[in-house]
DNA sequence: TTTT
DNA sequence: TTTT
């Protein structure tokens, strides 16, 4: 009976960086930067940019450490996550994090100086994809017959 | 490269109406109505009622079927489609619909007067869901080992 | 070029505090859960919460401050902000926080048991709004001529 | 008690058309295009095309018209909004329009071969946006001191 | 009628 | 630490 969903369109502040757990879960990890223009109380226009950490898994995680890099405009959709861990200190502390589900690339194909292979295409989380052997019942289907 | 999203909540017109496809597959139709209240010219409050209609497929659209009622409130998630059809003289029409892809329950449970079976939970469209089977990678854990 | 936007649907895990700022702002916040259920490696159901730090201003704040409380579920949207602060021992720490910009109330208006006040109408954050004179040029008119 | 939320991405399929209605308000149309590749029952990858028709007035309407053009990727964030018309055969028809109330223009700024002005920022419908003269009370001052 |  |  509940929602978390975040829709962000930025620029990756640095390349991912992919790793993967014990148990072999790729993992990209990346900062992407959101900006807001707005007037401050003496009516200059002021520029107030967001970080966000994103983290993305899987072979949507094999898709950002392979295809997005530093400057990258994306669009991304996903959830609100906070993680605790314990510092150096030994304190509790709180991390919010983006879990990407969704990923798309903006801009012309070509624009993309640094990138670091070629063009893809959009992609998603496989966690929640159908195996690819069950296109029995089509997402979409214009040639079956609608009941309605 | 493209996003085509929506987000609506409102309540049922209607009951659902589930049918099945010649091949089997389940669907869901109703109406929902979203309002929206403003002040027109003269500065006097007026409601305007948008009508928008839902489809739904597969195992969604039969818990639509089973937990929906008309007047019952829902988060629905999913994505514009516009289908073409041949009315009865014969002229080429189109039709704009929302195809749910998330379906959420609002208000509390207790409160649903007309319903027509036991309270549910929230649900998805299954064709993007994983086979039960493979859950040894877990979309969120917070055992396993973070490597960042 | 940027896009900076959170959706969430969910239930207040305390009524809201309503602050003033120095120079007379009010200031609502309260935490809100949104909730996830999932299955683990062992294949059983687990519910996992998310709480997230909401903070509204305005006149919007007024009307959080006077209508939600505790248990009360709704439609948040907003943006994600970083702050950061000085904590007791010195050290710089963040805190990210869910700036709302519209709030709506969810379920029937009836069964508010805990309500501090009669029901309301759904708001937004009266800094993007026009002012009450200026409707002479409706954000819809369906009477007047659309030239398309 | 209602959200009517759309979000697009998406490439123009044609140059807006800028229009006046009789009392001056500024209303653009285009149509935008957002794909979809999926892949049929016999396993190929097709490609579905949407076309959303895009209306937007006052400010962004003038903004629209002189800065986008065929081709152009934009984000788009709206509400869907169904008119009702009377066609030549007297026959009343429906037609579904995103209300575009926010607005992106994507891709970097240098990419825009085809593009009629020199480049601009992002933009929102001025129906609801402040005064210019009202900035005493801002949207976000991280000067101000924050009372929690 | 766009983009990949 | 990105983009405009």
């Amino acid at each position: 009976m509940s929602v978390n969903k975040v829709i962000l369109v930025g620029n990756l502040g640095k390349d991912p960086e992919l790793r993967y757990t014990p148990a072999g879960t790729a993992v990209a990890t990346f900062p992407l930067a959101t900006s807001e223009r707005y007037r401050d109380k003496s009516g200059q226009q002021v520029e107030k940019t967001e970080w966000h950490n994103i983290v993305v898994w899987r072979n949507l995680a094999e898709i950002c450490g392979k295809y997005l890099h530093k400057g990258k405009q994306v669009y991304i959709e996903g959830k609100i996550r906070t993680r605790s861990y314990t510092d150096r200190d030994g304190n509790k502390r709180y991390i919010t994090e983006i879990e990407a589900e969704q990923m798309q690339m903006l801009g012309r194909i070509g624009d993309d100086v640094g990138s670091r292979a070629p063009a893809p295409a959009a992609a998603q989380d496989d966690f929640n994809q159908q195996p690819a052997a069950s296109f029995d019942e089509p997402a979409y289907n214009p040639d079956d017959d609608i009941p309605f």
